[in-house]
DNA sequence: ATGAAAGCGCTAACAC
DNA sequence: GTGTTAGCGCTTTCAT
């Protein structure tokens, strides 16, 4: 007899239901069907028997029953923080978080409930999730967005995961982005082309965003340690520049935009970088437009590297040379370690010494066609 | 005194601990709580005192408890079909309606739980989370891709919305993007703009996307309509098309750069289209690029329409002239009425008429400077 | 107007 | 090895 709809739809097969199938209590049928008690003390044949009446009638536990009994829901909450740059997030970031998370929670049997992904939820309702015992442990993306406010919810939340922030202090997990490495491989990619005239471009997003800082420091020592200079002129971000931008959605470009008519105005070529890095894809964008505008050849006149590797980099023409980030693997490693901290210490590992709260990822580059050799060598 | 985190923390506070604190029982304190019983068998200072203790004593109902007393989990699932030819869905789409969805949710005090947003869960767990009292109610996004198996999931699940598909038969709700009218809407402001000779670039996937074929027909009847020819080679798409594309991320910019290529090919200026429409902005990215590269200008040699008014569209230079869908509205009503659905029918309205199944949106179109009058109007 | 009591379906001691 | 028992925290019917 095959499950036809209608079995399935009427089949609220309960516990007690197996229990009475099989000849024993409820009490037998929960253990064997959660492998508790060590998996042992049950007799072989009940256990198969238990098993194959519990497959045959298509038990589903309850979920709030066990909830309740068990006092753990087995899911995990996402909380994005509303970032006040941007009414719509970071698609292709939290995109590929995404993937990552929900890839551990089907591997560990947690379920992903939504706190804020495109709303924007206050951070309270965190809290609420937990207290409500609707969530075991909460995953926080942005919270560098919500200031002070991240390290109160932390002292609070018994479990949490942060995706690019850390939070000394606390005992949450943080996923991070290495970006001082990221700008490293930028520039090492860039110098093993020949170029030595290099130009940052951040975010022109106040307050400065972490990411950006991180960049713009990495892309200094990088440089520094290959003993190039930097003229000041030719780092822009928002400490930088006087400007205040009217934040919309083209925020990003219209930094990249502004950074390339500025570094490109100035009359004698051999004073002008012979490559840019930008903070991200879309920074880059904006260069690139701007640089075509002028007339400036990419990467023939300029090189360009941006970060993210995204779908972005992809449809321009040219192509961008991008750094990405191990997104999905972030997320991945985010939400697994969590699980892990949530389950009971029941892992054979007696005294596992707890890992690491902070995992540093690190970055590779996608080349594309935006870089190449600079036009000449010389005036290096 | 304030509510600093430990006593947060601590606070497990039940019912019970609020009707000793009142004085009373729990039925009375989870009957004020709720509103139930019509909200009026109960003395006013006996509400009042309740609520105000509740208040003080930051109370939180827990959520599995209640599911499993009530049967109901005041939770929709999110079910978005892993589509076969892009490994990362349409961010912009989903994130847009992911924006509506979750506000609906919020309004109603419903939570969402992620079944699947950017994984590849199969639609089998829709079922499970339906029998496990996880969810009340399904929203199926890409449902299209999942082809027979909608229906059979349709005829099983006790309520669940279609985003963009309907399925004859069940009584799902279905909300719609009117494409037709998409069409039209774009065809009216090229042809309002002096166009005669337009063309329209489908998506190349195989099978053809739905919305794809909706856009082609609609397209031919506003043109028809208008009384305007359309040459069979000025329609591209996987049907017209006898090229297999290697399906990537690319997919659809490789359709609009071949379709350009090939609709300019023609000696004759006056036997080419001075206007395209495509499918969505990443064709008209490529077919932007190969027309660039072929060194016409747009909009002075030809004009460019997308469809979904995405970043993308404003990024690229032109910026794009873009068809918009009402996504955040098309998520907001389809969670909105997916609730009303699963609510008992206690509202004031005893027999109010059940809303139809199928909603339909209409478009609106940003025009920006992708568009402009055709150079000369006389080889129309 | 309020309360007693019977579950909801499951887990986890603890007893046998 | 297996069953008994006592809840988990809430809703809801039915007495009072």
């Amino acid at each position: 007899m095959t499950n036809s709809p209608a079995t399935i739809r009427r089949s609220k097969v309960t516990l007690r239901d197996i229990a009475t199938r099989a000849g024993c209590s409820t009490a037998t049928v929960s253990t064997v069907l959660n492998n508790a008690r060590g998996n042992t003390r049950l007799s072989p044949d009940t256990q198969k028997r238990i098993l194959e009446i519990a497959r045959r009638m298509n038990y589903r536990p309850n979920h709030a029953a066990q909830s309740l009994a068990s006092r753990r829901s087995r899911t995990l909450g996402l909380y994005v923080a509303p970032a006040p740059w941007s009414s719509f997030g970071n698609p292709h970031y939290e995109g590929l978080l995404l993937r990552g998370i929900e890839k551990a929670c089907r591997e560990k049997k947690y379920r992903l409930l939504v706190v804020n992904l495109q709303g924007d939820e206050s951070p309270d309702a965190c809290l609420q999730e937990v207290r409500q015992q609707r969530v075991d442990g909460m995953i926080l993306i942005q919270s560098g967005a919500m200031g002070d406010y991240t390290r109160r919810l932390l002292d609070i939340l018994p479990h949490a995961a942060l995706i690019d922030a850390v939070c000394p202090g606390t005992q949450a997990i943080s996923v991070m982005f290495d970006n001082t490495a990221a700008m490293d491989l930028a520039v090492e990619h860039l110098v093993s082309l020949g170029h030595r005239r290099i130009a940052f471009i951040g975010s022109c997003i106040v307050p400065p965003l972490t990411d950006s800082v991180q960049r713009r420091e990495g892309f200094l020592r990088a440089m520094k340690s290959r003993a190039l200079e930097v003229p000041p002129a030719w780092v822009f971000d928002a400490a930088s520049s006087g400007v205040e931008f009217d934040v919309t959605e083209e925020y990003c470009q219209l930094e990249g935009d502004r950074a390339a008519r500025m570094l490109f105005s100035h009359p004698d070529p051999s004073k002008r970088p012979t490559a840019l890095i930008a903070y991200n894809d879309i920074v880059a964008a904006g260069a690139l437009r701007r640089l075509q505008e002028k007339g400036l050849s990419v990467p023939g006149d300029v090189s360009l590297v941006g970060v993210d590797d995204s779908d972005l980099a992809r449809i321009l023409r040219p192509t961008i040379t991008s750094v990405r980030q191990p997104l999905e693997e972030m997320g991945f490693q985010a939400a697994g370690r969590l699980i892990e901290r949530i389950e009971p210490a029941e892992k054979t590992s007696p005294e596992a010494p707890l890992t690491d709260n902070v995992i540093s990822f690190p970055p590779t580059i996608s080349i594309h066609q935006s870089t190449a050799p600079p036009k000449d060598d010389v005036a290096g």
